[in-house]
RNA sequence: CGGGGUGUGGCGCAGCCCGGUAGCGCACCUGCUUUGGGAGCAGGGGGUCGGAGGUUCAAAUCCUCUCACCCCGACCA
């Protein structure tokens, strides 16, 4: 490639709309462009980035067995009204008609057509197990895309479908799955971690996320600190075992707290610690109705365990409901009394609380959980960092992270709706176990950039940059250099070495800068050294390191500098 | 969907509060000089200020509505 006859449009300054790491340097050096809210163009550098994941992909996913097909983008509604999820998702499907009126919807994800296609084409035994796959664009219409192309409303994602006869054997073909991911984020030079994760709506028997940690990223996970021990969960999941504060010896009474509102203030004005109190919350379910959530003082409710320990989402209650339901305001309420289901988290199990009294101005202290209020104990806080690991005790990480790739366990969620059966060995007809497996590469090619950019620009993995070797001919106009530099660049190519040759009338220091930018991982200079002692520069993107060679060893020392990094 | 913010040449911004008919840097074009970390000088092209309506002698600037985009939260199959 040359740069003079390239769509490269290197931006010396930051895009005002870009905020996150990735999403500045992918704009600034000239990889995607953005054309509405979470859809993005990818530009011939972007292109090779994507190009390049995928082609790992597509090696891992054969060597496990995978053969890969192509579903369509659009899909018939009457497969997504037999799965239920036609009801069950909301705005985040794109729904349209065609022109007969018929209902019809773009592809957020492809368990359905893979039921519709295994009921129609497997019927014995012996026709499984099977893995599918695709590179296939997806569509969702996101409620908020942001940080780039890390949350888009359309992207491509490798999905693949396991089908297997029974859970024994869905379980071989997703620890598969596992293995064939680790390699994969391996080559792609990421540092991820492997969590539990909350199944939510895709239902079924288990899953987990591959997470690349990121400041970057949307997600929290908790990691256990000894690496013996190697808990790690998404804190959507993770349970954490706080430490319980010091309880005074105080009995039950009611103490008078006119004016405030929150824990803070609470605590303050009995100069107490907060940990001593208890957060008392309202939310109102769709089926069960108005319920109080209860966690103490210092920590944070989960939303998100508070839906799974109802089984439906619920909702913040309205002011007006709090006192309709509590007979106080916001600011005082509490569980002792309360004419509501009481829901409390496991770190209140023990001690001696300060609540909301349910009367304005006035708290409880001294309330204990089962004497003076009855109450589920469910895990309802939000894990900390340093909070005990439920396994070994270890104090607990807590990380920002970006999910990079998922596996799920399905089962038959969508084999019985589909009717995707088949008959074992005794001719019982038996439903199809499935598994769907997801990873989207332009998130791995954006938490490579987040993971591995310094102060001047991206630095690529060998594995997933879009070209190896930046040549940068200062002397554009020296015969003698340019005769050097396209000697280079065509040895490059012969000896599988992908080369970018900066042609330009441009000065050296705008092709430093934008070699800088691109994050080749090897450049080199034909310039004044060349033209004084024919000597070439061959530095390292990464590490810096440079090689003084003549031209004939550049390809060497371009193998030099690769082996030397840690994810060649 | 709730909260906050921004829309002015290709990009980044100023001007808006205190209406008077658009400016800066970069980029682009021409010429000369320059050539190892985003060059200098000179000359030049390009925008009616997101859109619609209104107030006014006069609107980028004031009012109303609307669209788009960004950030925080909710949601995330």
């Amino acid at each position: 490639m040359r740069r003079s006859r390239s769509l490269v449009p290197t931006l010396r300054e930051d895009p005002a709309d870009a905020e996150a790491l990735s999403h500045r340097l992918m704009v600034r050096a000239g990889l995607v462009r953005q054309l509405a809210a979470g859809v993005y163009v990818y530009l011939p550098l972007g292109q090779r980035v994507l190009d390049k994941v995928s082609a790992i992909l597509r090696e891992e996913m054969n060597a496990i067995g995978g053969q890969e097909i192509t579903m369509p983008v659009i899909h018939p509604a009457e497969i997504w009204r037999e799965s239920g999820r036609w009801d069950a998702i909301g705005g985040e499907m794109f729904r349209l008609k065609d022109r007969y009126g018929r209902d019809m919807c773009l592809g957020m994800t492809h368990e359905e057509v893979v039921a519709w296609l295994a009921a129609r084409e497997i019927r014995s035994y012996r026709d499984l197990p099977q893995i599918w796959y695709q590179i296939q664009t997806k569509e969702r219409d996101e409620a908020r895309p942001r940080s780039g192309v890390l949350r888009t409303r359309e992207f491509v994602m490798k999905d693949s479908y396991t089908l297997d006869p029974d859970t024994e054997a869905l379980e071989r073909s997703y620890a598969a799955h596992e293995a064939a991911y680790r390699r994969i984020f391996d080559r792609c030079g990421l540092r991820y971690h492997v969590v539990q994760s909350d199944p939510g709506m895709m239902g079924g028997l288990g899953s987990h996320e591959f997470m690349a940690p990121s400041p970057a990223g949307e997600d929290e996970i908790a990691i256990c600190r000894s690496p013996a021990c190697g808990y790690a969960a998404n804190v959507e999941l993770a349970t954490g075992v706080p430490a319980p504060p010091a309880f005074p010896a105080w009995t039950r009474e009611e103490v008078p707290t006119p004016g405030v509102r929150t824990i803070a203030e609470v605590a303050a004005l009995l100069g107490i610690d907060p940990r001593l109190t208890i957060k008392s919350l309202l939310y109102v379910a769709p089926k069960a109705g108005p319920v109080l959530a209860l966690v103490r003082g210092d920590h944070a409710l989960h939303e998100r365990k508070l839906a799974r320990a109802l089984g439906e989402e619920p909702r913040p209650a309205h002011p007006d409901e709090v006192r309709e339901a509590l007979g106080a305001p916001v600011g005082s309420v509490g569980p002792v009394g309360a004419p509501v289901p009481v829901l409390a988290d496991e770190a209140l199990r023990a001690g001696a609380w300060v609540v909301g009294a349910n009367r304005e101005g006035f708290h409880l202290r001294g309330v204990a959980a089962g004497r003076d209020f009855e109450c589920r104990f469910v895990d309802l806080h939000t894990v900390a960092a340093g909070e005990a690991c439920p396994r070994c005790g270890t104090p607990l990480d807590v990380e920002r992270v970006i999910e990079i790739g998922n596996i799920f366990k399905l089962g038959t969620k969508y084999s019985v709706p589909l009717k995707a059966m088949y008959l074992d060995e005794a001719g019982h007809e038996r439903p199809i176990v499935m598994g769907s497996y997801g990873i989207g590469p332009a998130r791995i090619a954006a938490s490579a950039v987040e993971q591995g950019s310094d102060a001047d620009g991206i630095v690529w993995p060998w594995a997933i940059a879009p070209y190896h070797v930046y040549i940068v001919l200062v002397g554009a106009k020296d015969a003698a250099q340019v005769a050097a530099a396209e000697a280079i660049y065509a040895a490059c190519w012969r000896q599988g070495l992908e080369a970018i040759l900066d042609d330009r009338d441009e000065r050296p220091g705008v092709k430093f800068k934008d070699a800088d930018l691109l994050g080749i991982p090897v450049r080199v200079t034909v310039g004044n050294a060349f033209a004084k002692e024919g000597v070439v520069e061959v530095r390292c993107r990464r590490t810096r390191q440079e090689i003084r060679t003549s031209c004939d060893g550049v390809v060497d020392a371009v193998r030099t500098l690769r082996a030397g990094l840690a994810t060649p």
